[in-house]
DNA sequence: TTGTAAGCGTTATCAC
DNA sequence: GTGATAACGCTTACAA
């Protein structure tokens, strides 16, 4: 179906130069007459001839292409990452290749195969776990590659994540401030690093409390599934006076969950998360979340992959970025006695 | 930086053999005989080789991959279309490029240049604007292209909609049917045709019945900028008694500027919005949403390209897919007399 | 300053 | 069934 483009010969002959000079005005690479200059540019309009990428890489050796993996694009939080990160490889002159694992690790290795397949420059990536399934084909490429929000063990790449521990600690904090002595906390999944920092900060602030108490409870990957434990949970006494979710996805299924059981907010219950998102402001009443600087994320993880691509074969960093507390409504109330904690839901 | 990798040819010395029976094991092109196969499997898998899917588009002149241009990949409308669109494109062999136009026409074109270098088999694209800037680029390269959520003028595209008529009618009889007969539309942009087509459903249903009235207000492109305009409507009489929203993030200016006018869902006020997203049916009140079937939009539009691809040549068709209401509590109240209309916010 | 020609890694063609 | 070899579109020595 594709039709025939120009190539590069076809704007030489037409200009009537050869496809050096056509090359040389298109990347400017070295000074052509000013008049070849114009009847280049004159025969590209005329046919609207675009350069083939694929063949420029091929000859150059120099790819103007990156790529970027994560579990999901259509969650928000990745794309936003992923969005930012379009705008930084653009303004940089790359492309930016975007693929998903769907968070299973044989995904993850073919489509990290798929995209090394294009011979990017480099490749920032978002695990679906700590092993990084594909990290043995990454290294065998000899691709660049940043790892972005986990921590995986090995200490090949470069990381970029967040400080959870001390976010988690602070968000425990505030809760014990204001009275509760009862979390329960949503992860999703134990076995992520992640996961285990934000367990241990809350662990710790809880700690440094007499007689509180922390229950973290492991939640599939869905939000119902999410949703049917947390209200499992609730039903049974004692219950806690404040859930603490550890993603976006599961603020939505605790969210759910609090509904179903009638349990008001913050009256009744206490509500943060990890992961703040524009509707946790608008809706009744706004929610108490954890922002990560998801672009400053971006930022840094592009910024380290083009410094190894530029060569830079320092030893590996790690780098930590600060997350900020948003607190709203839906932690607002101060609890004195946690008599209610007796009580479980009908 | 990046290291060289093994070539076809590295691995066929290895294996003994030729780069074209190399090329014949990996591609299944011609039988080739079991153990020669098994030689070449083997240095494939020691040399972890990966063949460089440039070169091989540029011989066979054959493209494995497609590309979608979208609005903003951090909105979760195109999130989730692109997500639906990746996985169909992997299911049938084809990587897929994703770019943001940012709504900028300017940017629309320059991202359509891009994804054309790199040679794409065919193009699903969002456009800004019922222009769809690059389309003279587009059919200068003669990359098919389906267009998807909008509806150009120009007859030369396979486009993929939702019924936008049908389904605001059908939103606004929800709401005269609850007695509401003062409605407040915002859109965010009149210029567009799918605004358009959802304007022309509202006011013929509203036409139906006497005295009912429809308020079609532009807000910009920000979720900051339509809530502030919101808030400057809802503050002069007379007050709407429902607040209907184009799209996902019109919504949030919306919910954001009812609850900075203290004005209480759906007891003050009937809220109702294009785009359903998950936290709408977790919130209290759940908002009543118009849900459009992204996965067949992105089915569609999929399968309308690769017919392209494979060589169809019949006259661009269109494509309209129904939506489905989400009735729930922001809409619930009943309005038998609409004096509140009357009342000014303070 | 410009043209000629080699070659990037792959697949298609054509001998064998 | 297999192996040489040319060619895809481009960039880049090198020659003019």
């Amino acid at each position: 179906m594709s039709i025939k483009l120009p190539s590069i010969r076809t704007v030489a002959s037409r200009a009537g130069v050869s496809t050096a000079t056509v090359s040389n005005v298109l990347n400017a690479r070295r000074s052509v007459a000013p008049e070849l200059v114009a009847r280049v540019e004159q025969a590209v309009a005329e046919l609207g001839y675009i350069a083939d990428g694929s063949a420029a890489r091929l000859r150059s050796r120099k790819s103007s292409v990156t790529g970027v993996m994560v579990p999901d694009i259509a969650n928000p939080f990745y794309g936003a990452f992923v969005s930012v990160l379009e705008g930084t490889a653009r303004h940089d002159g790359y492309d930016l290749l975007v693929v998903s694992s769907g968070g299973d690790p044989t995904q993850e290795t073919a489509r990290l195969k798929a995209l090394i397949t294009w011979r990017p420059a480099g490749i920032i990536v978002v695990p679906c776990d700590d092993t990084l399934a594909g990290r043995t084909i990454a290294r065998a490429a000899g691709v660049p590659i940043v790892v972005a929000d986990r921590i995986p063990a090995d200490p090949d790449f470069d990381i970029v994540a967040v400080d959870n521990r001390q976010m988690a600690a602070a968000v425990t904090f505030h809760l014990l401030e204001r009275g509760h002595r009862h979390i329960l906390v949503a992860a999703h999944s134990l076995a992520v690093s992640s996961v285990q920092e934000r367990g241990t900060g809350i662990r710790a602030a809880a700690a440094t409390v007499p007689g509180a108490e922390v229950e973290i409870l492991e939640m599939g990957r869905s939000i119902q599934e999410s949703r049917q434990r947390i209200i499992a949970r609730l039903r049974q006494a004692p219950r806690p006076t404040a859930v603490f979710t550890l993603n976006n996805l599961l603020t939505l299924g605790a969210l759910g969950a609090l509904t179903e059981c009638r349990l008001k907010v913050p009256d009744d219950i206490a509500l943060v998360g990890f992961d703040d998102e524009e509707w946790m402001r608008v809706v009744t009443p706004p929610l108490t979340a954890v922002r990560q600087p998801i672009q400053q994320m971006a930022h840094a993880a592009w910024e380290r992959l083009m410094a190894r691509v530029d060569g830079d074969t320092s030893p590996p960093q790690q780098f930590r970025l600060p997350c900020t507390i948003e607190i709203r409504e839906s932690t607002s109330r101060l609890k004195d006695v946690p008599q209610l904690a007796d009580l479980a839901v009908s």
